[in-house]
DNA sequence: TTTATGGCTGTCA
DNA sequence: ATGACAGCCATAA
């Protein structure tokens, strides 16, 4: 193991988020739980701010809690968030908000428990 | 090493 | 519904 132990987490943070199909979308809070870091959804938003450019890794699938794009310290970019967005069919209310209840990602099938 | 901040979340007023 | 506080921990200076 002549690898850092952050980047298993890393990994396991992008599996998650790569596992978020198109045209939906999922909170921090859900993808670290997922991933094993419950209740550590920021460390799941800098793993994201740690991604490289042409990462493979679907990151504008993941917003926020209130099915908003979080306000990045870069400009520009939650323009970019909300625009790949739209672009898979995901549909922004006026509030520019998400119905989580419409294209949040359920990874169970909650309908059979 | 310490300090400060951050692509968050949940609870309380 | 909105606004303020605290908690979790990695990364940067």
């Amino acid at each position: 193991m002549a690898g850092k132990q952050s980047d298993g987490l890393h990994a396991r943070i992008h599996a998650v988020v790569r596992r978020i199909p198109r045209g939906r979308v999922a909170s921090y809070g859900q993808v670290a739980r997922l991933a094993g870091l419950a209740s550590q959804a920021r460390l799941v938003g800098y793993a994201m701010a740690a991604l490289p450019d042409g990462t493979s890794v679907p990151w504008h699938r993941v917003v926020n809690a209130q099915g908003r794009v979080s306000p990045r310290a870069t400009p520009g970019y939650d323009s970019l968030q909300r625009a790949l967005l739209e672009r898979e069919g995901v549909r922004f209310d006026a509030s520019d908000r998400i119905d989580l209840a419409r294209h949040g990602w359920q990874p169970r099938t909650r309908t059979q428990r």
